[in-house]
RNA sequence: GGGUGCUUAGCUCAGUUGGUUAGAGCGCCUCGCUUACACCGAGGAGGUCGCAGGUUCGACCCCUGCAGCACCCACCA
């Protein structure tokens, strides 16, 4: 006998701690078994899990659980992030709230020691986590981007790439993080409307300073760095200046005015100022014209020694002094207002600056192509199909990727150089001298590289590469790569770039992309907004099933979900429906024998063909990815099929007696089957279930191994399908008039009833007579057939009113006999529609079959229930 | 500026080659503490499928235009 109730917060630790000790989740790399293989999109180790986290956990363990179930040799490897910039971030923020001291004060050494111990504290949060949310992880294979096999695969892959030319070191203008000290990829530079000025300046054409070009710029303190103004070839405003020089204002420098048609002549004054240290365009431009770099600022984007008697202040302050100058100069013609973009850092949300320095870059463009060809042909699929649009734009449009981070915390780009000769080494392990001139004096390259390189050859790093191990041979290429969009870029496209290159093949077959969580408000979960839903406060407080099946009901294909308590305490619900269900049907069958099961009945024949189209259902919908489409057929079967009815059905004394004295096992058996079909879901209260279930495979210790179940066609009753629909309808259809006919001494209901042939049909329902009686709670019932010439009429005549004849009044009554007409009206609309329908030539001549006859149906149907609401009319009327 | 989606019941969303009367969950209203479950049961109300045209015998679905919303990429100084 089961407790009253499930406790998840107790079962939960127990249960996960069973399917460890038998090593359930672990993958054999020996297995003849076919494969099926996720890698968990490795969290970064910078605190804990977010409710992202657990729709990931909750997704690919569905994905992983089915296929066990379904006997794959099933590996799910799970692992975690250094997140090199963000963790360092976090750190440096603890170390100088605490200590009071910058990661400078510490010396890289010390520094990176606390960084480690950060992580080891992190990482082992995220792993109590991710067993919190039930995931079937293959624990001894737990992973970490800076493992020395990992380690490895990236000096590996750094250095083939080099070797390729792939890879290069350039000087060029990257997007500088003033606050992280670092570079960035051009994707983690964020753009954001941002109110500003825009500021018109004079240049003064050199030698005739009563001349002057006019030149608008958001930013005015960059001007010191000005080494040309560019004026559009074909603008006539401007042609006396042609070839001639202008002096920077505050400066006294002379600069050429180029012709670049690159200027657009409608925008601002048509004059562009051009800064070739500090903005992107203009390095383009610079570099075409030959222009000098200069640059201005410092790592902290304070102004430097260029920069003159600017020197030491910071961008804000420069231009505020810049501009006062300018007007005292009456240099400055004037200022609007101008919103535009500005860059910040994706991590601390600084004001990025451009910057001109020596990095290391991949030719993404090359690595694209592959890339591109393998989701064209469609040896890669993403799902939702929509997102291949978007890969490609990005793919097709891709620049190179800058590599190289001035950071401490991550892998150290495996380059030497010599102190002596100056010699570049690239290679997997530290030379040990230069090869150029013998010298011991190497010196590594100082800078780490961007967390993405080595999150990018996770999939094979993970599995071993570059060694050929049996784990590699066995499980790559992975199955299914699941996670968010937002990191479709980041990292989805640089696995399959960088998988290919290194092994030739793709890294995953499929891609799927599931939403983004947000509140229960449609915002964006953030710590400042205060509206971020825990999802381990949830688990603990409702059940990691109730959140699991929550979670998956709601993966819509659309960009985004919403989390509320109320949608998971729905879920808890039906946790407790599905332990009271199991609840009454062992408290009846405990002790029924296997395999017993009277398919003679046709309420057995009914669930179970039910029981066989769920299944297919929830099969199909798992294959393409459609989690919400399966939970909910589940959800449907148990409670409004399994529940609301046959346990309804075989509740009645004299059917349960007879079904317990026979052992019939269908109660059982169909229970159990359900409980495997929803365990990838809910694994915890299924698995405790299970585990309870008189009939089950003996030869399973848990229901993670036990068989998935699957369609089978000869568990498909049409017949006794037709007929319970029809028993199912009668009852509703007396549950819903009985209330109006209290005050007759007896009363008739006339069903229509086209779907089975006339004559079987009082037979049919003969069998059912005392079940209708208890359901619908009739005292006395009697069914009447006749026969109008093809058609047949069923009646059924109710006895017994006082059971039912409740408070209704007879406002009640009008408003019904009111509705009744409404009824009757819009059936005789319909009626005359169908008419008319099957009257137009053109619908009969080009209309398929089968819809012709479902309107001829429809018709004869119709003509019937507008009959019957007639006469009922007249006779309340 | 370029791109991608979305607009269906009060809310969140399904709707798979165009085809009988557009669905689900929640919420709401009415009734019922019936021996698995009140974390329950029975019933009910609620939709001119964003707007305007077009194609078709027939459109939530296909085409055109418009409006609103969301996201991604670029960053014209």
């Amino acid at each position: 006998m089961l407790e009253a109730q499930f406790v998840p917060k107790e079962a939960e630790s127990s249960i996960y701690e069973f399917w460890l000790k038998n090593e359930l989740f672990k993958a054999d790399p020996d297995s003849t078994a076919p494969t099926y293989t996720i890698v968990f999109p490795p969290p970064n180790v910078t605190g804990v899990l977010h409710m992202g986290h657990a729709l990931t956990c909750t997704l690919e363990d569905i994905l992983v659980r089915r296929k066990r179930m379904q006997g794959f040799n099933t590996l799910w490897l799970p692992g975690t992030d250094h997140a090199g910039i963000a963790t360092q971030m976090v750190v440096e923020r603890n170390l100088m709230k605490d200590e009071k001291k910058s990661r400078h004060d510490l010396g890289r050494e010390k520094f990176l020691e606390k960084v480690w111990e950060w992580k080891e504290r992190s990482q082992e949060t995220i792993i109590s986590q991710m067993k919190k949310m039930g995931g079937s992880f293959d624990w001894s294979r737990l992973a970490f981007t800076l493992d020395e096999n990992v380690s490895l695969a990236v000096r590996e892959c750094f250095f083939r790439l080099y070797q390729e030319g792939l890879i290069y070191r350039d000087q060029a203008i990257i997007q500088w993080c003033p606050r992280c000290h670092t570079a960035l990829s051009d994707l983690e530079v964020k753009f954001k409307e941002t109110p500003g000025k825009f500021w018109h300046i004079k240049y003064r054409l050199k030698g005739e300073p009563s001349k002057y070009l006019v030149v608008a710029t958001t930013r005015p303190e960059t001007l010191l760095g000005d080494t040309a103004v560019a004026i559009h070839p074909e603008d006539e405003r401007f042609t006396e200046f042609h070839g001639k020089e202008v002096m920077v204002p505050l400066v006294g420098r002379a600069v050429p005015v180029i012709l670049d048609s690159y200027v657009d002549m409608q925008f601002g004054t048509g004059a562009l100022k051009i800064t070739p240290g500090h903005d992107p365009n203009d390095y383009v431009v610079g570099k075409k014209h030959n222009l000098p770099i200069i640059n201005l600022m410092d790592e902290n984007a304070v102004l430097n020694k260029e920069a003159g008697l600017y020197q030491g202040l910071d961008r804000q302050k420069a231009r505020a002094k810049i501009l006062q100058d300018l007007d005292q100069q009456e240099l400055l013609v004037k200022e609007e207002d101008h919103s535009h973009n500005v860059g910040h850092c994706d991590r601390c949300g600084t004001i990025v600056e451009p910057r001109v320095s020596a990095q290391w870059f991949v030719k993404a463009e090359e690595l694209a192509k592959d890339a591109i060809r393998a989701v064209e042909t469609k040896e890669i699929r993403i799902v939702p199909e929509e997102w291949e649009k978007t890969y490609f734009e990005w793919m097709r449009n891709i620049r190179p990727w800058c590599i190289s981070r001035q950071l401490w915390w991550g892998h150290r780009i495996p380059v030497w150089y010599c102190n002596d000769c100056g010699e570049t080494h690239v290679a997997i392990h530290a030379p040990t001298q230069c090869q150029k001139c013998k010298s011991k004096n190497l010196k590594q390259d100082e800078d780490v590289l961007d967390t993405w390189f080595s999150s990018g050859l996770w999939p094979i790093s993970t599995l071993g590469w570059p060694a050929d191990s049996t784990d590699l041979k066995a499980f790559y290429p992975t199955s299914v790569l699941e996670t968010g969009f937002d990191i479709l870029f980041f990292w989805v496209a640089r696995m399959i770039m960088l998988g290919m290159k290194m092994t030739g093949k793709i890294p995953f077959h499929t891609v799927y992309l599931h939403p983004m969580v947000r509140d229960e408000h449609g915002q964006k979960m953030s710590k400042t907004k205060g509206n971020v839903v825990d999802p381990l406060e949830i688990s603990d407080r409702l059940g990691t099933d109730a959140l699991r099946f929550f979670l998956s009901w709601n993966a819509f294909h659309g960009r985004d979900m919403r989390v509320s308590d109320e949608g998971v305490e729905n879920c808890k619900f039906f946790v407790n429906k599905i332990w009271n269900a199991s609840r009454f049907v062992l408290m009846h069958f405990e002790d029924v024998k296997k395999s017993n099961v009277d398919l003679s009945n046709e309420v057995n024949q009914w669930i179970w063909s039910r029981l066989n189209h769920i299944k297919g259902e929830v099969n199909r919908s798992l294959e393409q990815y459609r989690f919400f489409e399966a939970a909910q057929a589940i959800y449907h079967f148990i409670w409004s099929e399994y529940c609301d009815w046959f346990i309804e059905f075989i509740k009645s004394k004299e059917e349960l007696e007879a079904r317990k004295a026979a052992k019939e096992s269908t109660a059982v058996e169909v229970l159990e089957e359900v409980l495997r079909l929803l365990h990838p879901f809910m694994p915890f209260v299924t698995e405790k279930l299970w585990q309870e279930m008189p009939i089950r495979d003996q030869q399973k210790i848990s229901v993670c191994i036990a068989s998935y179940p699957q369609e089978d066609s000869k568990r498909v009753f049409p017949k006794a399908e037709e007929r319970l629909a029809l028993v199912i309808r009668l009852i509703e259809q007396v549950r819903t008039t009985r209330g109006l006919h209290q005050l007759s001494p007896a009363t008739e209901i006339s069903l229509s009833v086209s779907s089975l042939a006339g004559e079987s049909l009082l037979k049919d329902l003969i069998p059912f007579k005392e079940l209708i009686k208890k359901l619908a709670k009739l005292k006395e019932i009697e069914f009447i057939h006749q026969e109008h010439g093809k058609q047949t009429h069923l009646s059924i005549v109710m006895r017994d009113l006082k059971l039912f004849i409740p408070k209704a009044d007879l406002g009640d009554l009008t408003k019904e006999l009111e509705r009744k007409r409404k009824e009757l009206q819009e059936k005789t609309d319909a009626l005359r529609r169908a008419d008319e329908k099957l009257r137009n030539e053109r619908f009969m001549n080009s209309a398929p079959q089968n819809v012709r006859d479902g309107v001829v149906k429809q018709k004869m149907e119709l003509k019937r229930e507008v009959e019957a609401l007639q006469q009922y009319l007249d006779d309340l009327g």
